[in-house]
DNA sequence: GTATTATTAGAGTATATACTCTAGGCAGTC
DNA sequence: GACTGCCTAGAGTATATACTCTAATAATAC
């Protein structure tokens, strides 16, 4: 593999494991054993690194989203979103831990951010759309649907750094991409009121299937 | 006002407008005009003053969140949490931005935001309990119900980084107390679907003052 | 083989950051 | 007016961090 690749890959892999604010452009050289001017050589600097991951997630989620315009939709294509989602969530998720600091650090990354945000906001619309016309879910008026696909990115984007804080007491980074996917529950449980009878047992048994077993994710009630 | 008071007030301050990452000790005893050794008499180091700051925080919150046992719960009892929470979350919006780091780096904090999270989210959990009692939401079961909670949670803790990302392209910081509270919009849109028939023009109503007006919020359609 | 280009090592640097240390001022008290 | 306890200044330090520079080596072209 090409050093520049080694890169960019060990970048990924560090930055997910400690976080991008605990990793330096020397932290990275030396877990490859390379020197920092060898590094240097192949980037300009650490955003530049940091972007180029942004847009290989960028790519991923984009090829995940793509909606298929020519078939109605099914559950299993809605299942298909989501675990994708949650596997490029997971594959980058150091991204969202310290999205602001790196979007107020790089301009390119600003821009390029807000149109990918828009774009997973317009895909999640349009699911929701297909999904009515599938006769999966009930239509809804335009705002409340846009509302609805807002709050289920907001759902998504955050579900991690819940899970991180839940699990605060453990060892670090104990985390798995099976918890991780138990976000699919909360996003289900989003649409569970707009489900029509005919689909209802359906989707509440493919919820089940994340349903969380931990005792961290359930409320204390005090 | 003590000097060790207003360590805290400029920490605050500089942290919500710059983020505690671009904000070192020294900037806080420049912007107060005291030498680094005076904020260091006053602060073991940066993290104490953080966990103090979070400490008002979570005092600031777990008042608001009082709920009332001997009475039943009205809309203006929702509109007040509402209104209230975004309101300490516009107070200490510094704190969500690097949260992860933040816990991270701190044993206590970590302990204790977990703590403060199940709480606030038992209170959430009571909350749609009473609306529930009064009449204004339908009854769920009750693990519908503290996911639904943790929905809440979630859209809550993840709305100013949405709107930060949202607004990307403009100068940074050109956020408002305003803008922040469209977040009661998409909290409101959780509980919708389970408004009781009689409440329902009422909560809308509610809902219908915080929409948002600026098309960044909107989904925009490709 | 030689010229050229791409790649790498590794020492080095400017700056920043969290924090320390010493000396001293100031307010109250006897 | 000296003693005491609290507070403050400000220079200073160890370490880290992003990044540079020069020289050498490997790969490729001709």
């Amino acid at each position: 593999m090409k050093t520049r690749d080694k890169i960019l890959l060990s970048s990924l892999e560090l930055f997910n494991e400690r976080g991008e604010r605990n990793i330096t452009t020397n932290h990275i050289a030396a877990h490859l054993a390379i020197s920092p001017g060898n590094l240097y050589y192949h980037f300009r600097n650490k955003s530049d690194i940091i972007y180029e991951i942004f847009q290989a997630y960028e790519k991923l989620v984009d090829y995940y989203l793509e909606i298929p315009e020519n078939r109605p939709m099914t559950l299993d294509d809605l299942a298909f979103y989501l675990e994708s989602v949650f596997d490029g969530l997971w594959s980058y998720r150091f991204f969202h831990r310290d999205l602001e600091y790196l979007l107020d650090s790089d301009l390119r990354l600003r821009r390029d951010y807000r149109e990918f945000t828009n774009r997973c906001l317009a895909a999640i619309d349009r699911i929701f759309g297909k999904l009515a016309e599938a006769g999966i879910v009930q239509a809804q008026p335009d705002d409340l649907r846009s509302a609805m696909s807002l709050n289920v990115w907001l759902v998504i984007t955050n579900w991690m750094a819940f899970l991180k804080t839940a699990h605060a007491s453990e060892e670090p980074s104990g985390l798995s991409l099976g918890e991780l996917k138990q976000g699919i529950y909360q996003v289900l449980t989003l649409e569970v009121p707009y489900v029509t009878p005919e689909y209802r047992d359906r989707v509440l048994a493919l919820r089940e299937k994340y349903r969380p077993t931990l005792p961290e994710t359930g409320v204390v009630d005090g």
